[in-house]
DNA sequence: CAATCGTGGCC
DNA sequence: TGGCCAAGATT
């Protein structure tokens, strides 16, 4: 593809961006930002973490609530630790909450509360990657830097017919992407790109029909489009078991337990209840008490195992002495979903 | 570098 | 309905 013609697509991209661009609260339109208005960077931040596999839809609230509490990044580093990872409960991939939070006082405590506007400066940071840094540059700072998300290699893939298959071929879908990335709105052209990969060029059934980039695509006129992105397969996940106890006080209180931060769920409350394996070891309860079965399990898969987790459930009295863990007042909604459905299960059976 | 790390929606 | 998928970073 010549250089004329990239500057074709280019701008055929930010065309069809300025009509269909989609609304999000973290986004300035086009139209605005012709006006002059600029995004805050601090939210453009946040999105982008939150974003990171994480579809638009999953996001929204929780970026509304996030700046809500937290209106700036001064008032996010002044947070709790245990108030952060609470807002997070069930957005997922924890360490992301943890770096949130450590980013926000590295900006504070290093860099005056602003934001870096380089590439190096953001890649520096907790939780930012070469995604991110790239993201955060071209959006809130207009660097002409090349995003290279999930999108991103999907719509080059096609532009160009790759066929080599995933991961291997990143390095060049990253080469053709930066060199259709133009100098003049680099922000709206990396959004462009996504915005075409979540609504137009689609995993599954591209709508190549309606595409802006119809007429230069190698993948449309070899009829290879819904095939690409080509991935290496994938393991077959394991069944884990373990166990959940949920222990309620008279007071209504529930015995719980603070995660560490490294591994699954860091950082999260949780049931106390063991290890997770594939073998389950007898986990012992967390005191002593009437403890009944609840006849159905709760079940969940996460990215690399299933998970089968027998629910125990007691009353205890006002004076119960756990060795590990406290009682607090629950918030279901505070915690990570696999322990939400394990509560639920128990709330049938505690009531009764 | 391959493995780890969540969750909800979609077909 | 179960596998696939989502604006990846970290180790």
């Amino acid at each position: 593809m010549s250089v004329k013609d990239m500057i074709v697509e280019s701008d055929q991209l930010l065309d069809w961006y300025d009509r269909h661009a989609r609304v999000m609260p973290w986004r300035v339109s086009p139209a605005d930002r012709k006006a002059g208005v600029r995004p805050n960077p601090y939210h453009v931040w946040m999105s982008e973490v939150m974003l990171q596999q994480t579809t638009v839809a999953a996001v929204r609230d929780y970026h509304v609530k996030f700046t809500t509490l937290w209106p700036t990044v001064q008032d996010l580093a002044a947070a709790p630790d245990s108030d952060v990872m609470e807002a997070w409960a069930g957005l997922g991939y924890y360490a992301r909450a943890r770096n949130l939070l450590k980013c926000a006082r590295a900006v504070v405590a290093d860099h005056g509360g602003v934001f870096p506007q380089t590439l190096e400066g953001l890649l520096a940071l907790p939780g930012v990657g070469p995604y991110t840094a790239a993201a955060v540059a071209a959006i809130a700072y207009d660097v002409p830097a090349t995003v290279v998300d999930g999108n991103v290699e999907r719509v080059m893939s096609r532009l160009f017919n790759v066929e080599t298959p995933l991961p291997k071929a990143k390095p060049e879908l990253t080469v053709h992407a930066a060199r259709l990335t133009p100098d003049t709105r680099p922000g709206d052209y990396a959004q462009a790109v996504m915005d075409l990969g979540a609504t137009i060029c689609t995993p599954k059934s591209p709508a190549c029909v309606i595409c802006p980039l119809t007429a230069g695509c190698l993948a449309r006129a070899a009829g290879t489009a819904a095939t690409l992105p080509r991935k290496l397969p994938k393991k077959p996940q394991p069944l884990r078991r373990g166990t959940a106890y949920i222990a309620r006080r008279a007071d209504g209180a529930y015995l719980l337990e603070r995660r560490p931060d490294k591994g699954l769920l860091g950082g999260m409350l949780g049931w106390p209840g063991g290890e997770w394996a594939v073998d389950k070891p007898a986990a012992a309860p967390p005191l002593a008490a009437d403890w009944q079965v609840a006849p159905d399990p709760a079940l969940h898969t996460f990215t690399h195992f299933h998970l089968e987790l027998t629910v125990c459930y007691a009353h205890v009295g006002q004076g119960a002495n756990p060795e590990s863990g406290s009682f607090i007042a629950l918030d279901p909604n505070g915690l990570p979903t696999v322990m939400r459905k394990a509560f639920d299960i128990a709330l049938n059976y505690l009531d009764d």
